[in-house]
DNA sequence: TTCTATTGTTACATATTGAGACAATAGTAG
DNA sequence: CTACTATTGTCTCAATATGTAACAATAGAA
């Protein structure tokens, strides 16, 4: 498979995605493992000449995922020099058969923007790239040491998640269309890192005035069987 | 004065910062104004192929400013292809004598990483850089309107500011390091753009334990005098 | 000494949250 | 069909936090 050449993007610019995504009991996250070296990287890619930057983190989480219409935003921007370990690129590239020049411009400082993003855990479809022979999820609460500054990117990722949990109400594009509210909690706790109240969550969010109740959910198990509720459209 | 050379900076990517002062009673920020086109643009500048992106904001900072250990963050990265006017850059250059090439590096595409900083209003002393002839303090709530997509990166800049306000206790960093209460207050107020309770915004304040009460303030009004706080170290 | 504007504090009503009690209920075991 | 278990939805009461107003203290002016 061909590189992707300068020519068509920006030089010294890249994104990484941190992909949440929520299994039912823990947060997780999609890495990338590349060949042949067995590090483990978040997805992220590059920026075409003619495309907006939030565009390019879009087309590149959904060359990943298959997904569209995903919840993405960026966090920060990361920049330091200390990033710049070209001997990282270099050893990948040549891992996977590339032999490129002492200049080639994946070799070059890049400053990169971070996104987090925020899926169904069951709709993803994961998909490879050029460089990686593995996609996966990750327990976020026992990651592996990943590429670069890759785990501190993850860090400030989940801090970012924490502090719009409330503000933005962001817990609701981790679930299906249709949850219960333990469901919900459940991926409060995950975020949080820390059991929260049953009834005080439930009045909680009931008094919000932004969930729908639906049908209830039998789930066979012998108790009483909680609503289904989504969330009103706006 | 020689323009810069591409060869120091990182092609396509610049920094803008929005730097709040409170003058007692209105949040200003600072701007510049362009030699000869009485356009006005936000301070910025471009990152040193051997800088910290951080690094390169902060100097930028203290070389409009004159100011060091500056609250600076930035917030948003902007990367619309939108941005791209290279007729403005051109025009900014002329008018100010300089001809370039039309594959001049400035009349590029770039992507902005936006910092907001929020300083002491009394103890700047604003400082041209080599395109402008002007660089004033601007209400924040009667704006002029600016090159590019700056107008937009000032409001980003105040809904940051505005969500960072209690959370980061970020208010502190407009006033000098003793302050009464109602001072304070006027921070908050011009923040938000709303008026708050004067007993229940001083019992808040006090309540969160990070004042530092000091000797009374005698302004030589016929009425009580107020204490001075101040913040506590850590 | 009286008056005015402003400050620091208290008091009480109202709203929000913490913590537990309790009835309702879906299935299981007899 | 009945007793039992786990879980849910709701309610109650206590503990905090916030909105609103009252009040005494006080620095200077009249």
């Amino acid at each position: 498979m061909a590189l992707p050449s300068q020519r068509d993007f920006i030089p010294n610019l890249a994104f990484d995605s941190v992909i949440f995504g929520f299994s039912g009991e823990k947060l997780k996250i999609l890495l990338m493992e590349y060949h042949n070296t067995g590090w483990l990287a978040l997805p992220g890619g590059f920026v075409k000449r003619e495309e907006n930057l939030n565009d390019a983190a879009r087309r590149g989480l959904s060359e990943r995922t298959g997904l569209e219409n995903i919840f993405l935003e960026q966090f920060y921007t990361f920049g330091d020099t200390e990033r710049f370990k070209p001997e990282v690129m270099q050893t990948i590239l040549s891992a996977n058969g590339h032999q490129v020049e002492r200049d080639y411009w994946l070799l070059d400082r890049f400053v990169s923007v971070a996104f987090y993003a925020l899926i169904n855990y069951n709709e993803v479809v994961p998909t490879l790239d050029a460089l990686s022979d593995a996609i996966a999820w990750h327990d976020v609460d026992s990651l592996p040491t990943l590429i670069l500054d890759h785990n501190w990117i993850v860090d400030k990722a989940l801090e970012t998640l924490r502090e719009n949990l409330n503000r933005k109400l962001v817990g609701m594009n981790l679930l299906p269309q249709k949850f219960t509210i333990k469901e919900l909690q459940r991926v409060y706790e995950a975020i949080l890192g820390e059991k929260l109240r049953r009834t005080t969550f439930q009045r909680k969010m009931l008094s919000l005035g932004i969930l729908e109740r639906h049908e209830k959910l039998y789930s066979g198990k012998s108790h009483k069987a909680p609503y289904l509720y989504s969330f009103k459209k706006n």
